[in-house]
DNA sequence: CCGGGCATCCCCCGAATCGGGGATCCCCGG
DNA sequence: CCGGGGATCCCCGATTCGGGGGATGCCCGG
């Protein structure tokens, strides 16, 4: 029926907890020439619209009630690959785009840049390719050469736990480990992080949202 | 010459370091009757505009560049203290609650709050009140009777160094004073926030906004 | 003038942590 | 089949931490 690309409005879901987001995201995506098929206030929601609609794409702040961002795009890559999953943080995370990227994510849009880069993201991702906020991309490079980055998921289950005071005992406790071995995860953890303590490596994956 | 109130807009700049954010919240205001005389991205911006359009009110995110909402607050107060300052978070802060109303600030609205809420509270303040999103006045009530919480100065510079990864004697030759000083300081802190372990208390004082 | 909060400094003791090593198992991909 | 990464466990000596105690000086408000 209609034209090629120009007049084939990309479809796609809207998810953030923020009611302000919300809706100036999806007004503004509406008027680039985007359909807004659904919007969800939690991953939860979000990951339903996307499973019900199906859409090309779709935009999902990383900090969600119930469901996190990144989790969301684990959940949704498998029943619903066809759709690309774009972030969008309100905060550069150096080591989280990573596991963003491995979780399926296609796009990854921070909240301080120009709104155009939006539509870029979702037209770039809706077209089977991918995109990630140019701040991010310079600073991944940077992280890169640091250290690997990406804890495992066992450095961050101890890491929860330490940020909840928990010691080194009661941590193995609690994961059915034994205290040694949390220390040898939490010196991994502090030796990926760059960490020189155990405290300022709770920090840094709190500041990068690697952890709670 | 207008009537009293029904058709005296209030008049109020907005600062937002998300153009997404700043740009629905404007327009949210507008259609409810407020008068958004200004935009600023940045806290800097926002106080350049307060300063020059004395609005009655003005509605400003807490987490900005170059300047915080709540250093905003305090510098706009002195200059123009007819202006009244709400402050528009994402995350819900018991402590930093109390140091926002301490630094002039007159309202309190949650992002994730209705946005029929921004109206009430800018409209209450610039009748001269104040406004304190319900969910924040519920947590502090409970916060009240836990700890005094607000840590001093010192307490929160000990703590802010102590997230860097600094031991007792490195935090103590930074700030001159000695690590015995440091360890009562974090002793304190960790009491005030209820915390078993330093690490903890770097964990919450994090969570709370209260460093960093 | 006296209490209270803050910042500073000091002591003790038992427990935990740090930083370094080494070691085993399993699984996955080349 | 072998390497490497992840998870698990262990030992050591030196240092730090957690939780008590007490002490001094300052400044502010009743």
């Amino acid at each position: 029926m209609a034209m090629s690309d120009e007049k084939n409005p990309v479809t796609c879901v809207v998810a953030d907890d923020h009611p302000a987001v919300l809706e100036a995201v999806s007004e503004f995506l509406a008027q680039g020439g985007i359909e807004v098929v659904a919007r969800a206030r939690d991953g939860e929601e979000a990951l339903e619209k996307i499973e019900q609609r199906k859409p090309q794409v779709a935009l999902v702040d990383v900090r969600m009630p119930k469901l996190g961002g990144i989790e969301l795009a684990r959940l949704a890559q498998r029943s619903t690959p066809e759709t690309g999953i774009v972030l969008y943080t309100g905060y550069g995370d150096r080591a989280q785009l990573t596991e963003a990227l491995d979780a399926g994510v296609r796009g990854f849009v921070l909240k301080e840049a120009p709104m155009d880069d939006l539509l870029r993201a979702l037209q770039s991702v809706a077209a089977g390719g991918t995109y990630v906020d140019p701040v991010l991309a310079g600073a991944l490079a940077s992280s890169m050469s640091s250290k690997v980055q990406q804890l495992t998921q066992r450095e961050r289950d101890v890491l929860r736990l330490l940020a909840d005071g928990l010691t080194n005992e009661e941590i193995g406790k609690r994961l059915f480990i034994s205290a040694e071995t949390v220390r040898t995860h939490v010196r991994k953890a502090m030796d990926k992080l760059d960490a020189d303590t155990r405290t300022q490596a709770v920090a840094r994956a709190l500041r990068d949202e690697l952890i709670s």
